[in-house]
RNA sequence: CGGGCUGUAGCUCAGCUUGGUAGAGCGCUUGGUUCGGGACCAAGAGGUCGCAGGUUCAAAUCCUGUCAGCCCGACCA
């Protein structure tokens, strides 16, 4: 069974491509280096984050805007930290024309831009050269505007969906008469992150500022989620800026406040991406292929009527479709993001049943419903959870009567089911090192060949001094990064760094990452 | 920019050492039997062997050049 897809004990990089490709999420795009075409199914998932997260932008007061793709390279450089921290990364519009030469396509030397054009890695710049022609009184602000776009950063390497040249993100740039407010606004948005990695992705998260050796180019502070993946790994999954009033400096973005006075404007900006997807999958989905959480499914319940001919498939598929309309008629709700529960029919008859019901696994439906004759005569029908995969998981002799309401309710705690397992699973994951040997074997030395198979990683709490030489320092023997100084409820506890013996404010959560 | 590797059917690859009619599996098409956990049988379609040049009676195979791609390292909020 599931021969297409490398198991995850065997090399769990291998498996992640697997399931992206057997999945029909993504590929490579052909002849253009490190840019994805995402597939309709890859799409439908994005679709359905997009919805969910445009949802809780507007709810807290957001509206959608676009923005230009071109920066003008003057723009780029009136930031000093951005210019410096994305100029590596940057693709570059020289020209705006070509030539037919014998019948060769070329550049047309003669159609050189008097000023390049600088492919957005991020908007801060053109937002905020734009936001100074709009605040001009306090009465203009808060200003709250997201855009849903695509950004480009020439990396090196690239992975599907987790860093790819090209990706599809979202980004908030809001603007706010005081420093109170930004502020405010920053923590706000790393919440909704929050809220939507753990009640929409059932991904648990880790809240808190990044280091200053980590944040944003051109942050006052970072604020981030971040996941633990089923290898132990971390991954950024959003973050939320503090900008302060760097770019209504750079941009020269002034208003009137109460008291007639000139001030500059408080900036914040957060961006989550494409990138989400990969979480998605690092976190829920097993050898047997992708696992989405019921909020995220594009096709929440699969329906697979049954029979060796027509005279048995013909009242299979009307049971099924019976279910079918039962299940969409359903009372809508929130949990559904107030649209119908999803539901198809599968009428793959030229494929034998263990293939559809593989191929329904493969995919990541949450609920496959079975109706077959035998099912029939009983009035009765087997219903299987994706989120327990194989016979395990599958219920037969489930009355048909009612049988739409058991299935919204299963679907209510696969989600729940998929949030406590990942939860168990950091926490399992997650210790505390006290000395420097302790953390040394928690982060052993290993090459690409013994990361195939390897026992998951940990997510180690420790004492940190809080300089950037001692994270640096760290990064290069240990390939671990801080990932965030995670927010504790209460006063941290204070203690004494194990690298250099300093004192430390807080424990600091220390993780390789992605 | 360093180091390594690969280009043969839609996909994964064998064949190359030792030159002699282009191969397999998967996928696809058609027919039949199957079919409550990834079926089987039969028939069939499909390839300028990356490209150019050379050696040879004869080149996927040997030689030279060239192009493309992949992996590792440097890079990565």
């Amino acid at each position: 069974m599931a021969e297409k897809i490398t198991p995850r004990a065997k090399n769990y990089p291998q498996w992640y491509l697997d399931i992206v490709k057997e999945a029909g999420l993504a590929q490579n795009a052909e002849g253009v280096k490190g840019c994805m075409v995402i597939k309709p199914t890859g799409y439908a998932l994005w679709e359905k984050m997009q919805r969910g997260l445009d949802k809780l932008f507007k709810d807290t007061g957001h509206v959608n805007a676009y923005f230009p793709l071109f920066i003008p390279k003057s723009y780029f450089q009136k930031e000093e930290q951005m210019a410096e921290g994305f100029a590596k990364e940057c693709a570059v519009v020289t020209h705006y024309r070509l030539r037919s030469v014998d019948g060769r396509i070329e550049v047309d030397p003669a159609a050189r831009l008097e000023e390049e054009l600088i492919v957005r890695p991020t908007s801060e710049t053109i937002i905020w050269r734009t936001y100074k022609d709009w605040i001009q009184s306090y009465r203009d602000l808060p200003l709250l505007i997201n855009q849903w776009a695509n950004v480009v950063r020439w990396e090196m390497r690239t992975r599907l969906f987790l860093r790819t040249t090209e990706f599809l993100w979202q980004e908030g740039h809001t603007a706010h008469a005081t420093q109170k407010e930004a502020e405010a606004e920053t923590h706000t948005m790393v919440r909704v992150y929050q809220k939507f990695a753990e009640e929409f992705m059932a991904m648990p998260v880790l809240v808190g500022p990044k280091t200053d050796g980590q944040k944003f180019p051109g942050a006052v502070y970072t604020l981030c989620i971040e996941a633990m993946m089923q290898d132990g790994k971390a991954l950024q999954a959003g973050t939320s800026h503090f900008l302060g009033q760097n770019f209504a400096k750079a941009f020269d973005v002034t208003f009137k406040n109460e008291k007639n006075q000139e001030e500059y404007a408080w900036a914040t900006s957060w961006g989550v991406s494409t990138r989400l997807i990969g979480g998605l999958i690092m976190t829920h989905s097993d050898d047997n292929g992708l696992v989405i959480p019921p909020r995220l499914a594009p096709t929440h319940v699969v329906i697979c009527p049954l029979g060796r001919n027509d005279a048995e498939r013909g009242p299979s598929i009307t049971a099924a479709e019976q279910l079918a309309a039962e299940l969409r008629a359903l009372p809508r709700d929130e949990f559904f993001g107030y649209e119908p529960i999803a539901v198809k029919i599968d009428t793959m008859f030229d494929k034998q049943p263990g293939f559809r019901y593989a191929e329904h696994e493969l995919r990541g439906v949450p609920v496959r419903v079975e109706i077959g004759p035998k099912d029939i005569e009983k009035a009765a029908c087997a219903v299987a959870r994706r989120d327990v995969p194989g016979k395990e998981g599958k219920q037969f002799g489930v009355p048909l009567t009612g049988a739409a309401a058991h299935i919204e309710k299963l679907l209510r705690d696969i989600q729940k089911g998929l949030y406590d397992r990942a939860l168990a699973f950091r926490q399992r994951q997650t210790v505390t090192a006290n000395t420097l040997d302790e953390f040394k074997a928690l982060f052993p030395a290993r090459d690409e060949k013994d990361e195939a198979g390897a026992e998951p990683l940990k997510f180690v709490y420790a004492h940190w001094d809080g300089t950037r030489e001692t994270e640096d320092m760290v990064q290069k023997e240990y390939k671990a990064t801080i990932r965030c100084l995670p927010f504790v409820e209460g006063t941290p506890e204070p203690g004494t760094c194990i690298f250099t013996g300093k004192p430390s404010t807080q424990r600091v959560v220390f993780a390789r990452a992605y």
